[in-house]
DNA sequence: CCCTGATTCGC
DNA sequence: GCGAATCAGG
């Protein structure tokens, strides 16, 4: 891939945005993080102030998803600020516990359904969940984002739902082979 | 181990 | 000029 005039300029965007320079390289495409990397160099653009992961351009606003839960019987009221690090995406979810009483339902299979991270396309790595959310012919399409375990495509979740129909409720299927 | 940017140096 | 390898760090 060549550095064209408009390559370089959706680097210096991103850039300046605070994307990582694996980010970039991902959104660019054809590139590495090295070359990315280099390339800045080059044009001079002013480096992050320290190397390392403190370059994160604050990418989750207050996005606070419910996630269901299996049964707490604890009744106490708790704010745990959760952060957690994939990639350049820094999570910062601020998760209130409190008093459970409405949320007595548990997801079918008693399972715990993830919270989805969201993620493009281009963020996937390989060990994140590929599981597909969303109509892909719109632009909020994203995928789950989650941690799968081994080379898992999916997470611990969404692995079991590949192969389940959603039928599931009145055990209908399970019956074939 | 995951990640980050910084630097070097052969191409 | 380019970027893989390497380094240094969280």
């Amino acid at each position: 891939m060549n550095w064209t005039d408009e390559r370089v300029e959706k680097l210096k965007k991103l850039w300046a945005e605070g994307l990582s320079a694996s980010q970039i390289a991902a959104q660019l495409g054809g590139v590495s993080r090295n070359a990315v990397i280099g390339k800045v160099h080059r044009l001079s653009l002013p480096g992050r102030a320290k190397a390392g992961g403190t370059a994160n351009a604050a990418r989750t606003p207050k996005r606070n998803t419910s996630a269901p839960r299996a049964p707490n019987y604890a009744s106490r009221v708790a704010t745990r600020t959760v952060t957690r690090q994939q990639g350049a995406t820094m999570l910062k979810e601020e998760i209130e516990i409190e008093t459970i009483e409405e949320m007595e339902y548990v997801p079918r299979g008693n399972v715990v359904v993830p919270i989805s991270r969201r993620l493009g396309l281009t963020e996937l790595t390989e060990r994140t969940c590929k599981w597909p959310v969303g109509d892909p012919l719109k632009d909020d399409f994203h995928f789950c984002g989650c941690e799968s375990p081994d080379n898992s495509p999916y997470c611990s979740y969404h692995q079991k739902l590949a192969y389940q129909p959603v039928n599931e409720r009145r055990r209908a299927a399970a019956r074939a082979s």
